[in-house]
DNA sequence: CCATTGTTGCACACCGGTGTGCAGTGAAGT
DNA sequence: ACTTCACTGCACACCGGTGTGCAACAATGG
């Protein structure tokens, strides 16, 4: 029904995703629409970018709170949780930039429930004595996936490569020791051994 | 002589570490100054901008530099890095946000320079066994100052807290071992040790 | 055939930030 | 007292992006 409007959806992430400064003019081209159509569906640039967000939060809460159910080692549970969120990070990666600047302030309180859940997570894997405790568990949380974020906003951003570099580099910033580390991720089924 | 321009260069480190979307607006009259007057002294923004980051890249090469010359363990010179750089890191952390943007191009270039010394310091890291060889030396190094400059960007940004969280973390993320890198630090004179 | 609905292509107002021009003013140096 | 120089306080043009209003248009489907 609302062929047009998801299609505008898909675009504009992938453009802000390439540049997350893009206008509405630039979506709206890059969908094959005009300007005044994308008004159309969304009042406003911040209704856009809010409407982005919420799909991003719905995906990866959804992951989260499944795998946490799991009774599995904290790092463990890290590992499976940067495997299954790792596509969708990399498609939202714009978030990143997004957090800072005008609408810092809506996109922020939108992730609350995800960070809320990652810090959770984190914590659970300190009081184990898996994770490092040099850091609180709230700070500890944003920068590892902060880490995540950024290198799926990097060069070695899709296939294997960049989830395997993702998952190790913030594996180590979390305190997990490497060999332990590069075993967990060896664990991991990847999708596409040769890739 | 030129203390009012000194005033606005020290004025506009501040007013953009705050908000990196400052206007010429915000700068000017936070340095007591009106907006006509920093026009006076730099001809757009870009070259205020671009006088700052010569400032960083000045002061950090330096230190570098300087650092590079020991022949310390690759992880003890991070770790001295590190404490000398911290509070300049911590000054000019606005650069960071101004890397994305309309800017990003030309501080990305003055930047150049920095990266080169800090990839050679992991590319030693990695060749001694130091730090970990998950990630090609350039882009692991880009990481580990990433944080540390995200750490200079939050909450427990200044005194020597921020620093330590700094240090122990990047030391993680380039794979020395937990123990090993709170030994590091420990090392450290500390400037304030009650705080 | 007609009505509804979504899209189009304008034009327009508005906003905030940038950069410029120029006549004034005041203080400091000679 | 006179010059110089930096700063001031306007006004102004310009730009790009946002959001709106409205008439036209095409397709869809009753």
């Amino acid at each position: 029904m609302n062929e047009t409007r998801d299609r505008i959806l898909d675009v504009a992430l992938a453009v802000l995703g390439e540049n997350p400064d893009a206008g509405m003019g630039d979506i709206a081209s890059a969908a094959g629409v005009v300007r005044r159509t994308v008004y159309g569906h969304f009042p406003s640039r911040l209704d856009l970018v809010r409407t982005l967000t919420e799909r991003a939060v719905t995906e990866m809460t959804a992951v989260l709170t499944e795998i946490n159910a799991s009774d599995a080692e904290a790092d463990a549970t890290w590992v499976e949780f940067i495997a299954r969120v790792w596509p969708v990070a990399h498609r939202y990666r714009v978030l990143l930039a997004l957090r800072r600047g005008e609408y810092g302030e809506a996109i922020h309180g939108l992730l609350g429930p995800v960070d809320e859940l990652l810090a959770d997570l984190v914590e659970r894997g300190q009081h184990g004595d898996v994770f490092a405790q040099h850091l609180p568990a709230g700070i500890l949380s944003q920068l590892a996936y902060g880490v995540v974020f950024a290198i799926a906003d990097s060069d070695l951003s899709n296939g294997t490569r960049g989830a395997r570099a993702a998952t190790v580099t913030s594996l180590l910033m979390l305190g997990v020791p490497e060999a332990r580390a590069i075993a967990l991720v060896g664990d991991q089924p990847d999708s596409a051994p040769g890739q």
